[in-house]
DNA sequence: AACGCTTTGGATAGCGCTATCTTAGCTGCC
DNA sequence: GGCAGCTAAGATAGCGCTATCCAAAGCGTT
């Protein structure tokens, strides 16, 4: 009886053909003129820009990207967002991505290579348009995935020592000499014993402790005893215990360069529990300048880092490079700033 | 001469073709089997996964998404990163999420209605599997999108205070007993003249205001002059700010509750700084128990909030809402726990 | 043995886009 | 005037998967 039982699959969504049946043009046209691709006759945009405002028409991304290969995601990968630093980062890269028409596909991997190369994995299956990457340092496998995909990529935070032909696009500036430079304020401040206090122990940390060393042995005054590095993730308490155990074991210490701001106000409230004078008795500095570091008591010398600049500037390179512009330098060093305050 | 131009777009990838083609079935086999779907031979099921992963064959989520108008992934939406509160609440839903094979897709709202209905829209073309959002309160056009797409939703934080047939789901705690029973210990500590600080002033603040002033109620001890509200965000030196303003501007207050720990936490450090014996001459608690709230001098007091139990429960009744699996409860109150420390 | 009913595998036809090829309409130039 | 060399619009055919319909096979009933 039922003449033709239609296979009906639609859902409904308003489709390219429907804004092409509208407009009076055919369906590639209007995919075209919505893109901006090739020319198409002005009076054709014009009309199909109508009739897709009216029927209030959305490309579907996954039709999208199944036909093209091609997404508008951009995979972000940082290693945690319990740490203030990232977040900045990563807000400010959102930030400048959304505006340029991009979605984000946040991965958080825990400072762990693995989950760094699942995640990176999953991200390029959905064929991302672009990639942010914390870090300069990963395993083959990892960079492996990423020269294969042939997806834009843009590494942020670090820069590469060394510059050849094929250095990767890299946002951030020189954790080294920043290391240095805070090491030769607290040795200008008169310092001689300056410990240095790490924690978590990624790439940045240690490019800090280098810088350190390097300043100290400038002045003959490295000794290997004034290294104190613990893997574990840093906290305000690790910065009090770390704070406690060199005063201890190494009275002579007069500074302690900690590697992040984290580290650093736990030391400067375990001075306070403890009736340490800052700076008389011991110099403090810290690392990133995070909220609340102007804040203790004694508010804290530390560096200020150029983390949102980062973030944008790295996001803005990336969307010049998907769009296929030029790019003058594939190395953008923001800089830092030394910020003195009251615990040195 | 040249026989048929074949339109060449493959990729080169693995596609379920291949897979049926090893495997000696059908495509539609090869994709039944996978996903566990109707009841498929256990031997044909062996066959299909041995030569699945004979050729590293992994799904594309695009043509997933586009022939089943089904994704997996799950959008969240919460309104900060720069709060340690959400992102312990992100990361534990996040984690439950990827161990029940589902992608997340993070939106911050920044308290912004307009962005989080964008935000909204964006995860809804995405034909997202599930939904987390933060909170109760969220305009008509948000509601009417959310109802619109049929998408299971859990709301995290906050509990609906009646609830009746259309109850939402909600994984939270009770934010008005929790300022309550703080405010209770304080009076039990024998303060008389408590104020309230708050800031940002999102609707779970409100709720522990409210709280706070039923609790003051009881013992006739409410006076409007107590709160101090200010919608900008939370920090350490606002907390400063207000405990400044409050000192000076209503000297007989002997106790005050600040709506979280950022704000109490700079206000502990400028009694420091002004030499305002805590808790001698005043009280001070906060809301939430971040990181370094027990590093403070004197301790923090605060109240607990179990926001990663919260991120977690949340995502298993998504994860169960998605497989439509039976609902016990659609609200689940995850309680909370007063810590007492130094500070009152 | 004929009949329903429930499996289980496969054929077919899209999902909503875009890559690719084709064709019609115009130059410009020997 | 005829033909290569362009341009703009459209026709066609997928992208890689799954919804839907079909058919064959198994099995208990009367």
């Amino acid at each position: 009886m039922r003449p033709t039982l239609q296979r009906q699959r639609s859902t409904g969504r308003v489709t390219l053909s429907d804004v092409a049946r509208i407009a009076g043009v055919s369906p590639i046209t209007v995919s075209r003129a919505l893109r901006g691709e090739r020319s198409v006759d002005p009076a054709l945009v014009e009309r199909v820009n109508l009739a897709s405002a009216q029927l209030g028409y959305v490309p579907d991304p996954a039709a999208r990207a199944l036909a093209s290969h091609r997404s508008n995601h951009v995979g972000i990968l940082i290693p945690l967002l319990s740490n203030a630093l990232f977040v900045d980062l990563l807000e400010a890269a959102q930030r400048t991505l959304r505006a340029g028409g991009f979605q984000t596909l946040i991965g958080v991997t825990h400072y762990d290579d693995a989950q760094e190369q699942q995640l990176l994995r999953e991200q390029l299956l959905h064929r991302p348009a672009g990639l942010l990457i914390t870090g300069l340092d990963h395993n083959a496998a990892t960079r492996a995935l990423m020269a294969q995909s042939q997806v834009p990529c843009v590494h942020m935070m670090d820069l590469p020592s060394i510059t050849d032909a094929n250095t990767p696009y890299c946002v951030g500036f020189r954790q080294t000499d920043a290391g240095a430079a805070l090491t030769r304020l607290l040795l200008a401040g008169g310092r001689r014993r300056i410990a240095f206090a790490g924690a978590q122990l990624d790439p940045r940390v240690m490019q800090r402790l280098y810088g350190w060393r390097l300043a100290l042995q400038e002045h003959g005054l490295y000794d290997p005893g004034l290294e104190w590095l613990n893997p574990a993730a840093s906290s305000l308490a690790l910065g009090g215990a770390m704070f406690e155990q060199i005063l201890r074991q190494d009275p002579p210490v007069d500074a302690i360069f900690f590697c992040n701001d984290d580290l650093a106000q736990g030391a400067l409230l375990a001075a306070l529990r403890l009736g340490i004078p800052v700076p008389q008795r011991m110099a403090i500095a810290g690392f990133n300048d995070l909220t609340g570091s102007d804040q203790m008591l004694p508010t804290l010398t530390t560096v200020r880092t150029p983390r949102a600049k980062i973030g944008e500037a790295a996001a803005t390179m990336l969307v010049s490079l998907i769009r296929g512009e030029v790019q003058t330098l594939p190395l953008v060093d923001l800089g830092f700033e030394i910020v003195q305050r009251d615990s040195t």
